[in-house]
DNA sequence: TGGGGGCATAAGCTGGGGTTATGTGCAGGG
DNA sequence: CCCTGCACATAACCCCAGCTTATGCCCCCA
C-alpha cells in the first residue's frame, strides 16, 4: 500500500525551487557542472542535490557519461514540469519585487486588484528583460485610490478595470474582459436548456465580491435594466473566497474571465451564458490627463498593448 | 541602487513552497496557530516562518491581533501569486507520483507525451480529490508505444494524439487540438497584411521537432497536398527547445496550440494564421478493442471528456 | 601518454527551520 | 472582577540538508 495524501505535505514531495531551477538549467546546458556553475555553487553540490531529486521521486532523470549530462525520457517529462513552478515563482517574484515599493522606483505604477493579481506580474516580466534593473513599485487599489495617486504625483501609470475613465486622467483601453456567470458543475443550471436570460439572473441571490469592486459595479450597472440585482446570498472580501464558496454553497456567482479562465478549464466550475447582457469591460491604462507617458511607463504601455 | 537580476537565483528571493503553502493556510484559516496545525507544524514554528517570509519580501502580509490574523492587502495580492506557484507545484507533484510507477498501480496510463505534458496533471488532481489514495502510473511514449502497451496488458487506459486510432485499439475522441505557425513577435510574418497560404508554408524551412512525433505527422499530412514540407531549418527534440529557438533564431515553427497557449498570451510568440490548411488534430482515449474501459480508468475517461 | 572535462565520493561546517517551554495581551464568562 | 482560553512572541536548544574543498576515476583527444 502505498501512503497516503498529504500526510506528508506537498513540499516534502516537491523538490524546491533551487533543486527545480538546477534541473531547469542541466536541461538547457547538457552538463551538471556548467549547470553548477550557471547556478554558482560547486559541481559536487549539484550533483548530489540531482541525485537526491532523483532520489526523492524515485525516478531517474538524467543519463551520467563522462562526456556530459542528458535528461532521461522520464526527466524531460519532469522538467517541463518543474518549469511552470519556475514561471510561476517567477511572476510571484516580480510582482512580490513591485511590491516592496523602494522609494528609488524609476516606475510607479497604480493598479486595480484583478489586473495586479492577474496581468501585472507577465507585464513586469517582460519589462524586466527589455529594460533590465528597472526598479518598479506596485500600489493596488480601487479606481479612485488609483486615480488619486496619479494625480498627486505618486504613481507614474494607473490601470484601471471600472466603466469609465476617473475624472482628471487620460486613458488608452489595453484589453478586453469580460464577466461570466459561473457555477460548480453539480448546479442545475448547468443543465440548462436554453440560455440564462437577464432576469433571470437578476432575480438569483448570488455569491458576489463586496459592493464598490470593479466586477460589482458592472454587474450593477449591467442589470439595472433588469430591476437590478437581487439580495446576494452572501459577500466576500476576495475573488478566491468566492471561488471557493461558489463550488461548496452551491450558488452561483457572476466574476471576471480572467479569474476563472483556469477552473472554467479544468471544469471546477461551468460558464452559464447569458442572453442579452452585455458584460464585457474594458481594462484600461490611465495617467494625469496632458501628461503623456515617457520613459519607462511609456515602454510598460507599449507592453500591455501586446499582451491583449 | 537595488540590486541586480539573478547575480542572487530566484530560489533565493522566492519563500520556498512550505512557506508558501502556510500562508495560503494562513489565509483560509485566519490564525497563524491553525494553520501551523493543518500543516503538522508547531505554532512558533509558523510564526517565524511567516515573519522570515515577510522580512524576505520586505513587505507585511498578515495583520496580527490577540483574536486572530488576517492578510493585509498587499498579503492577498501576494497569497494569490503564491496560489499559483503551490498549483504548479500540485501539477508537478501528481504528474512525479505517476512516473514512479509503482508496481501496485491501480491505474496504469500510457499518454503520448504532449498529453502527458500538458493535459495528464490536471487530469491527475481531479482524479485523486475524486478517488483518493488511486495509485496511478504512468508511461509516456508516442502513438506506437502507447499502443504496444495496451495490447500487452501493461497499461489500462491509453492517450494518443496521431491521426487514426492505431490497430487493435478502440478510442473514443476528448478533446481537440490545433496545430498553430508561430513566429517571433519581430518575424516579418507578423506584420503580413493578408492571410499565409499553405503553399508558402510548405516552402518554407522551419524550426521543427524531429521526425516521428505526432505534432510532425499532422502537419507532414496537411502539407502533402501542397508538395510536401521543406527541408527543416533545425530539427530538435523537444519542443521546449523548438520554442526557445523560434525566439531566437527567427525562423517560424509549427506547433500544438497546447504548447503555445502560455507564450501566445504574453505574445512571446505570434501566431501565424493560414489559409486552405486543416491542422486540427484529435486528443483520443484508447484501449484494447472490445475492452471498455472499468474501475478508474473508466472514472479518469470520464475526467478527460470533461476537461476538454 | 598526458591533460582536461565530467562525474562521484569523502569529510567537515553552517544555518535555517524545527521543537519545547514560557511570557504577554486581549476577550468574554462565571 | 478576575480567571480562563486563545493567539502570538520570545528564548534556548537541536538537527540535518545542503554547501564547500579535496580528491579519485573515467573517458576522450591532442
Amino acid at each position: 500500500m502505498s501512503e497516503a495524501e498529504p500526510s506528508v505535505p506537498l513540499s516534502h514531495r516537491v523538490p524546491d525551487l533551487g533543486a527545480l531551477e538546477l534541473l531547469l538549467a542541466v536541461a538547457r546546458l547538457g552538463s551538471l557542472g556548467r549547470a553548477a556553475r550557471a547556478q554558482g555553487i560547486s559541481q559536487p553540490a549539484a550533483s548530489s542535490r540531482i541525485r537526491s531529486m532523483e532520489r526523492q521521486l524515485g525516478v531517474a532523470l538524467v543519463e551520467r557519461s563522462p562526456r556530459g549530462s542528458r535528461l532521461t525520457d522520464a526527466g524531460a517529462l519532469v522538467t517541463d514540469w518543474a518549469r511552470r513552478v519556475v514561471e510561476a515563482a517567477e511572476a510571484f517574484d516580480a510582482g512580490a519585487q513591485a511590491l516592496r515599493g523602494r522609494r528609488d522606483s524609476r516606475l510607479r505604477v497604480a493598479a486595480s486588484m484583478t489586473i495586479a493579481e492577474y496581468l501585472l506580474p507577465g507585464w513586469l516580466i517582460a519589462l524586466r528583460a527589455e529594460l533590465p534593473g528597472t526598479a518598479v513599485s506596485l500600489l493596488a487599489g480601487n479606481s479612485s485610490v488609483v486615480a488619486e495617486r496619479l494625480l498627486a504625483g505618486e504613481a507614474d501609470l494607473g490601470f484601471v478595470e471600472g466603466l469609465a475613465v476617473p475624472a482628471g486622467l487620460d486613458g488608452a483601453v489595453i484589453a478586453h474582459d469580460r464577466l461570466v456567470v459561473v457555477a460548480a458543475p453539480s448546479h442545475p443550471w448547468t443543465r440548462r436548456r436554453g440560455e440564462l436570460t437577464a432576469d433571470e439572473l437578476a432575480v438569483t441571490p448570488l455569491i458576489l465580491r463586496e459592493r464598490g469592486s470593479g466586477t460589482r459595479q458592472v454587474l450593477d450597472a449591467a442589470l439595472a435594466a433588469h430591476g437590478g440585482l437581487a439580495e446576494p446570498l452572501l459577500e466576500l472580501a476576495s475573488t478566491t473566497a468566492v471561488k471557493a464558496a461558489v463550488v461548496s454553497e452551491a450558488a452561483p456567482s457572476v466574476l471576471s474571465e480572467l479569474a476563472v479562465g483556469e477552473e472554467l478549464g479544468a471544469r471546477r466550475l461551468v460558464e452559464i451564458p447569458v442572453r442579452g447582457l452585455r458584460l464585457g469591460r474594458e481594462l484600461r491604462a490611465v495617467w494625469p490627463a496632458g501628461q503623456r507617458p515617457a520613459g519607462p511607463a511609456r515602454h510598460l504601455l507599449g507592453l500591455t498593448r501586446r499582451t491583449s
